[in-house]
DNA sequence: TGTCTGACAGATATTGAAATCTGTCAGCGG
DNA sequence: CCGCTGACAGATTTCAATATCTGTCAGACA
């Protein structure tokens, strides 16, 4: 057997986002796939069980890759509350760009947050751990006040809903966007501050 | 002519409502409507121009009765904190109740707030302005310091969309949902209140 | 005179038959 | 033995014919 051509999940995976971005999401199909693949379809069944977890292997691998800048901004050291602001807003911009660079990966994503799928679920929990790192990091530096670091970097996610939420990607596009995610950050951001009087 | 016989556009919007209410958003038709009024679909439009007019209409309507509360509330006094919590709570649980309550109705503001018709704009709009006004009170009694209260006010409202927008509605009966709110709002308030040291 | 009707054209939705897809599995071939 | 194939059943989607709906308007009727 050649090595460039065994059936591996990962060649699957490859195909199998090819193929999502070039027909989308309502029309692609298993066959499809192995056909990308030049493979029956039974085969990618050998990998997979189903179509849907398929489509969930794929959106975590992409969703993964998205969000490595901000494990990295979350990891990192300096002032918490800089850290804070420059994750939120890379978190937004990511997503923003996304939504016009990859639309069919995009619309796969919202498809999947909507029928509120195991991946999405444990991609918003990975986070919302990023977060309290950055406000952990922040009462420890002496800059942040927070009675329950987890709770508030869970309010603190649900609080930019509004910006990362793909069902509210068509607003993103608004020129009034950045001035309103401006304001949203200075409030949350004040929120969680100690008081320099 | 009887008076009972006239066809105003309030008898109208009160006999869309009720086939709303009975046959769904997708399923009512303007000749239901003018069936249920005894007259043919024709004197409908006498009264509005198209179906969309009709729907928003009979949204707006729902909309501003659900609202009184939150008008009341917003106009009221006493301290600006308590008032601008109970007031986000009030929001909360009208919605809540009413996806429960009157899901049909529900689904119609959801197909309205989605396809973001005017009509939804301009009460988004009016729910800023009741934020704003408890929001400036605050500014008045000391207890709140905010540079700019009207782009504050739509931060709020911003930060709470997970709480109110009918996109999310399927994730207000959790059980951890109460404990979630809670914690918004303290951020939020804290984001807001004048630093006493 | 002004409101309402009902027939109409074009747009949209429904329906059921045919095509395609998903997921399974017995068996082929290296 | 092990991975792959290809045929299969049941579920889902497509497609085109048919029916219904939206929006208009000339004319009836009070």
């Amino acid at each position: 057997m050649n090595e460039a051509v065994v059936l591996t999940p990962e060649r699957i995976l490859e195909a199998t986002e090819d193929v999502l971005r070039r027909y989308g999401l309502t029309k692609a199909t298993v066959v499809d796939v192995a056909r990308a693949l030049d493979v029956s379809h039974g085969s990618v069944y050998r990998h997979f069980p189903s179509k849907a977890s398929l489509r969930d292997a794929v959106a975590k691998r992409w969703l993964d890759r998205a969000n490595e800048p901000l494990c990295k901004l979350a990891a990192g050291s300096g002032p918490a509350p800089e850290r804070l602001e420059k994750w939120l807003r890379t978190a937004f911009n990511i997503k923003q760009k996304k939504v016009c660079d990859d639309p069919e990966m995009f619309a796969t994503y919202l498809a999947l947050a909507q029928g509120a799928r195991e991946v999405v679920e444990a991609y918003k929990d990975k986070q919302v751990d990023l977060i309290a790192k950055i406000l952990s990091d922040g009462v420890a530096q002496g800059e942040f006040e927070i009675d329950d670091v987890k709770t508030t970097a869970r309010a603190v996610f649900d609080a930019t809903v509004r910006y990362h939420h793909p069902a509210h990607a068509e607003e993103w596009a608004k020129p009034e966007c950045p001035s309103r995610i401006d304001a949203l950050i200075a409030l949350l951001l004040r929120g969680v501050r100690v008081c320099k009087q």
